[in-house]
This record gives structure tokens, sequence and C-alpha cells, in this order.
DNA sequence: AATGAATGAGACTTCATTCAT
DNA sequence: TATGAATGAAGTCTCATTCAT
């Protein structure tokens, strides 16, 4: 009875599922959620239309099942490319340069991830409401906690770190925004040098 | 036929497709594009559905319309403001206090003008995609503009002026959009406060 | 303002309803409820589907209003048919004679009239049940009202004039039963003397 | 291979179908045919979806199964009754009193029962139709031998005496269902009086 | 024999768009 | 010009049936 072992059942949820989820957002990000459908995103993921929602009550389901599966992976991503730098400095570049690196990587789920934040407070029930404004503040706070430490080293001027940490994170969003866009045609690295420049310079202490 | 003159006709046209991008974009906003049936919009506008159709030839069009509509208005408010301050750092302030108050009071456009981002590349036909981007990007403009200003007169270092300007955009419209999902309860003078207080660290010469 | 007139609105509204009740009630007796599709109904009726939509809000509706109409129309037909005798026993033959002719035209809805009780409790919405049950019922209270009638002529002796007459009920909509299944091949008259003899017998006082 | 002996193949056999059958007729009566998933019922057998498949060729069979098996019963069980007593009197009065019983035990069974009749002629394929029409009419035949019996021996008034069976069965049916639909709150006997004081009446030589 | 995951046909319903009045 | 009834394409979801294990 060890959760350590995957039944053969487990087995083939957990493919199905990671082949429905991975066509999935790749069909709402080329799409949007109303332009896909179901039947798009079975064919995509290999499958019958039924089987979609053998694993998924319904459409809306298929979609935050992916959004949030993109997030998780994501930030577990960015989490590990922290763990790399020690410096305040440093990790606040690394984690704009992994964003970056990432989304660049990742174009199809910006486009569900950003697109969501404009839907949230009507479309959603209330519950997934506050449980995305979780996932999605959970990013913020990794800056925030850069900046806590930065400030604690005196590295980082007094600032209210909260505000600071997601008008950095919009500044990130902004520019991979730009960059999918097309707007932008630099190389991440000189994207991640402006940003870097532009937002130190901002809350340095002196 | 000369363009000074408004006929009747005229004057009917203008009376009507601004009664109906204005219910659209209430309705829109409320509902999102897809949930917003055509129907809503004719009922709000207080016409029937035929008539809609008299005006714009889809509900695609009335949709870009009344966003077009937000942004030409929103343009000029913030010419308005502008004009009333002759500093690049007042420039920059009123900008922003502009803008926070402008969606404060419009909370309904800035769902639509938000959203629209995230769908431009795939939604749009190309046409309208290069529309939306120079009417988007004129708003940053606007920025860059003091931004340029601020650079002659060595109050502001030397960066890539676009860039920045769009960063700056997008730290605003951050706030906002914070304030609109009420993750933010400040005022809008403290808001205001801290973006420039931000911002103008960050650009400014030394 | 007069209710006497009818707009051509109230018209349209009026062919298109009884249009597809008609169609309804075709359908739904050759098919049964749920072997009937809309898209039957609206053929039948010679419109699209989106039209029956247009005076019905779902399938289980225009179910309800064909059911009621039909018993309605059957509801008239009988009350002119007492009318035209004034003896108890004249009126009971009547309406038994009455009642195997209309079903004999209408087989169609008998089907739907039939089947009905045998899924109110279940199937329907408290409301509905009611109503029908209230409709059903209204069938048997003719009945009630020979037998009082009968009683106070001491033409027919003492019982539960209630139940008795959901009795003569069944012993009709039995008959109609068979006759509809093709188990009875005897003219109307013989089936109207039989049961008015079986049931006259076991009424009448002495 | 004798019939007498019952091989472990048989048993197992016995036991599945006669449990498929029982959860059929329950989830039947509750949901009606359409409403009710082979899901439903094989939960309710405590069986795999595809066992149901085992034994039956489709959802309609089990359907059919169902009722036979119903109806088999309660025809032995009322045979049964018969046989306790000797007179047609008795007889009679004894096959009301065992079906209202029954009924009252197997509401479940009464909705299948019942709601079949209304819809044979067009929904059956021809072959089930007649093999229904033979088991119903097996429960009239019943009545009729008795009523046969009474009018050898004089008790009974000569009439058409198919037809009359069949009437008394309808009475009999009708008061189950009044019963069943909650619109009788009497007990059974003052119900089985009832019954068979009309019907005697109605039938009695003199 | 038993399972239950997979299938895909098909149903209901919505709504953008048309067009006769 | 204005209307709103009519259309029918298209989408979501269900579920009887199959079949590999």
């Amino acid at each position: 009875m060890s959760t350590a072992i995957k039944t053969k059942k487990d087995v083939v949820t957990e493919f199905r599922t990671s082949g429905i989820l991975e066509a999935a957002r790749k069909v709402f990000a080329e799409k949007g959620f109303h332009e896909a459908t179901v039947d798009d995103i079975a064919e995509a993921a290999g499958v019958a239309k039924g089987t979609v929602y053998l694993y998924y009550e319904s459409k809306r389901e298929v979609y935050f099942a992916a959004l949030k599966f993109g997030i998780a992976q994501m930030y577990s991503l960015l989490l590990e490319e922290l763990n790399k730098v020690s410096t305040p400095e440093g990790k606040l570049k690394g984690l704009i340069a992994a964003k970056l690196a990432y989304f660049d990587e990742n174009r199809d789920f910006f486009k569900i991830y950003y697109s969501e934040l404009g839907n949230i407070p009507t479309t959603h029930p209330a519950g997934i409401d506050n449980e995305f404004k979780a996932l999605y503040q959970e990013q913020a706070r990794l800056v925030e906690t850069i900046l806590k430490e930065g400030a604690r080293k005196k590295l980082i001027r007094n600032l209210r770190t909260e505000q600071t940490a997601l008008a950095i994170s919009d500044i990130i969003r902004g520019v991979v925004t730009h960059r999918i866009l097309g707007w932008s045609k630099s190389k991440i690295s000189q994207d991640v040098d402006f940003i870097f420049d532009l937002v130190w310079k901002g809350i340095a202490a002196q």
C-alpha cells in the first residue's frame, strides 16, 4: 500500500493526462480558450473526444489543469535556477534570465498564462479565482524574497517589497510579451541586462 | 459633401454608433468577447439586433471599434494632461496619475484593452493586428517622448528609450491590474508615488 | 389595447406554435420522448431547429406543451358532448363514446397522454407533476360529476364517487389501449356498449 | 449435458443474470429506460460494465429480460394465491388482493411493467412486441378463467369474457397506479373491497 | 469469465448572421 | 433606416458498445 508504488492504472492515467495537457496547452495557446474545441485537443493528443472527458469533467477543467501544470513546472524550474547563485543581484538577474528563457521556449504556455490574468475576476468561480491568484502571486513572492534579502544586506533601499516585486514581475512579463509578439528582436541576454539595469538602479540602496 | 457639414444622416450615424459602442464596451467588459452576445449589446444600446449589423459588419468589428474608441479617448485625455505640466518629471508623474485615474474610472474598458494584448498574434487577421499594435505603441510613445526630452535635459541617463518606455507602461499596466483585481487597496496617489519613485530612480541620470 | 385584437406578431406566434405542437405530437407519439429529436420535430413542422427554440425553451417544454394542448382540446370536446344529453345514463354513455372516438382519431396523442402517467412521479419536477396531475384528474372529475348527479336521482347506488370515477376512467383507457394496440377489432359502438353495460350494472341502484 | 444437472458454469450464469436483472429492475424503475445507464446497472449489480454485455446483447435486452423476469415471478405468485381458494368469488377477490399486494411490495417493478404498455407498438421490433403481448395477456387470462368458471356455475352472467377480463385488469392496474402515485391513501383491503364490489356487481348474474 | 479504458456517433442548445417587412 | 423572426452551423458533453488485457 505504499504510495511510492504506481499501479498500472496510475501509469496509464499519468500518460493520458500528460498527453492531453500537453495537447491542450498547444491548442489553447494557438486558438484561445473559446476558439479551441475539445475535438481539437483530443486530436492533438491522439485520443478520441470521449477520452478527454474520461480524465476531465469539462473543457474548462482541462484548461485550468493545463494552466496549473505549466505554472508548477515553471515554478520549480525557477527555484532550481535561484539555488545556483547566492547574491541577491545574482538571484534577481538569474530569475529574469530564467523567465525570459522559459517563455521563449514555451511561447504557447505564455499565451495561456498571460491571457488568464485578464479574465480572473469575472470569468472564474470564486474558488478557482483564488487558486489562480495564489499561483500567480507565488511567482511574485520569489522576487519579494530576493528583495527582502537584499534589503537586509543593505544592498537594496527600503521600499514596499510586495508592490515592488509585482512591478518587477510586470516588467518581465511586458518584455516577454514584446518578445513573443515579435516587437523585440534583441537577444535574451540583452533584454535581461536591460531589465536588470533598469530595475537595479530603481531599487538599489543610495 | 463637405466634411465640415454634418448631414442629418451623419448625425444619426454618430448617435447610433456611439450608443452601440458604449453598450459594447460595457457588455464586452462584463462578459468577455465570447460570452457577450450581439443581442446583449443591442439590448444595452436600446436597438434591435439587426441595427447593430447596419453599422458594423460583425461582432468582431464592433469589438475592435469599441476598443479603438476607448483607446483614442484615453489618448486624447492623456495628451491634455501632459500639456498641463512642463518638466519631464512632472509629465511622467502626470501621465502615471492620469492613466491610473482613467482606468479607475473605466474599469470596464481596461478589461477589454488589457485582455486584447494577449490575443493579438493569432486571433486577429494581420491587418487588425498591426492597427492595434500601432494604437498600443502610441501609448508607449508618449512615455518615450518624455524620456527623450529628459535625456536631452540630462535629467535622465542614456538608455534605450523605446524599451524603457514599454517597461514603464508595463509597470503602470501592472499596477492598474492589481488595483482592478482588488489586490491593491492603496489610494491612487500612493500608487502613483510608488511607481514614479521606482521608475525615476531607475532612469535618472547619475 | 383590447385583448381581442391580435397583432401580427400574435398571429405568427400562434401559427408557429400550433405548427410545432402538431409536429411534436406526431413525432413524440411515433418515437417517444427520448427517441424523438428536436430535429425531427423541426423537420416535421417545416421549420429550422433554431426556430423551435424560439418558441420553447427546451425539448421537454415542447413535450409538455403538446401534452397540455391535446388534453385541453379533448376536454373541451368532451364537455361539448356532455351538453348534448341530459340523463346521467346518456351522459356516461356519451362520454365513453366521445373518448373512444377521440382517441381513435388521435392515436398519436393517446400515446403521449398515456405514457405520461407512467412517468409522473420521478421524471417531472414537482411543479409539472402537479400540473399534469390536475389535468389528468380533471378528466375523471367529469365522470364523478355524472355519478353524483345519478346518485342524487337515485339511479346510482351509493359508492365512493371519486374512486369509482377513476376506475371507470381506467376501464375506458384500457379499452382505448387495446384498440390502439390492435387487440380489439370491435367497432367503437360495440366497445361503448360493452363498457357501459359492465359499468352501469356495477354502479346502478339495486 | 442433462438439463437436470447444473454445471458450475450454469450456476455462475444464473448468479450473474439474476444479480444483473435485480439491479436492472431497480435502476430502470427509478430512472426509466433512457435515463438509466448501463453503468448504473452494472454498479448496482456490483459488476463491471463489460460483464453486463457478457450476458446480454444490449441495454434493451437487459430491460426486456428484467421485465419478463418480473412478470413471470408475479404470475407464479398469483397462481399460488389462486389455488388457495375454490369459489370464483374467492378467486377473484384473492387475485385482486394478491396483485395489489404484489405491486405495493414491488413498486419499482410496476413502473417498468406499466410504462411498457405505452411503448409497445412502435418501439419494439415485432417479435418482442408479440412476446410481451402474450405475457401481458396471460395475466388477463387468469381472470378470464375465473369468469368462465363463474359463468358455468351461473354465478356470473353471460358476457364477453375476454374483454371483461381485460377491463377488470385495467381497473386493478388503475388502482395500483393511484396507490403508487400516492393518490389513494386507503389500506389495501379497502381498495380490494372497493374493486371487488364494483366488479362483482357489474358481472354477477341477475 | 471479467474488466474498464477507449471510442465516436449523436443529442441538445446557442447565437452570429441574414433578410423580408 | 430599423426590426426581429428565422436560420443552421458548430460546440459541448453523454453513453452504449467494443476490445485488449
